[in-house]
DNA sequence: GAGTTATGGACGCCAATGGCGTATACTTCT
DNA sequence: AGAAGTATACGCCATTGGCGTCCATAACTC
């Protein structure tokens, strides 16, 4: 199997995870469904440190995010949803001058 | 003087103020120049409830940035830089179906 | 092979934020 | 007067962001 592939499956299984921990005890119960980052990007063709720097996310931020030790909160859940809806425009949107 | 002259100011000093505070000893210094928020959603003469439900950000965290009582973190600021310059394609684009 | 670069996974630490709540005040309505 | 809408102000606590480092794997180049 290629790697690519390889990525992908990871990735759904990284998304059935977030899916099933439904933060029962916290207060926190996502209102928005967060989009899963990883995908977002492959689909886009682009390594960590090209979309960070594309969507003006830091770095590790983003890598917690697709390792899953970190959840983005509702904001950064809303702008991941307008960047797998419409990438380009976002893009366009934050590039710097 | 209108109220809304009034609050226009009032975001301006605020955004003075947001300019001058560098974080000189945090290890925080924002790479992207934060957006004045309030300004943002005055433009498109919105409620800080309308604004917050149609862009999928939680009232209190509005009202938090508004009043200054907290920092939007890089992944925010990135989302409100893009709000601001495209508003309408983002709105759409985190619009619930 | 050895070295270099790019990529990304894993983990520790700390201050700051998010998210929720309540209370207060000021308009603008009915 | 009361109700509804808007906005400011503040407390509390778990969680996150943002930084760092180390390690593993490819894919090059020398």
């Amino acid at each position: 199997m290629g790697k690519f592939g390889k990525e992908l499956i990871e990735s759904m299984q990284q998304a059935a995870k977030h899916a099933a921990g439904k933060k029962v005890r916290g207060l926190r119960v996502s209102k928005v469904e967060l989009p899963d980052v990883k995908a977002i990007r492959l689909s886009l063709r682009m390594s960590q440190h090209h979309f960070a720097a594309a969507y003006r996310i830091p770095l590790p931020t983003l890598k917690n995010w697709e390792q899953g030790r970190r959840v983005p909160d509702a904001p950064a859940a809303a702008y991941l949803l307008a960047i797998k809806r419409r990438p380009k425009e976002i893009m366009e949107a934050v590039a710097r001058p």
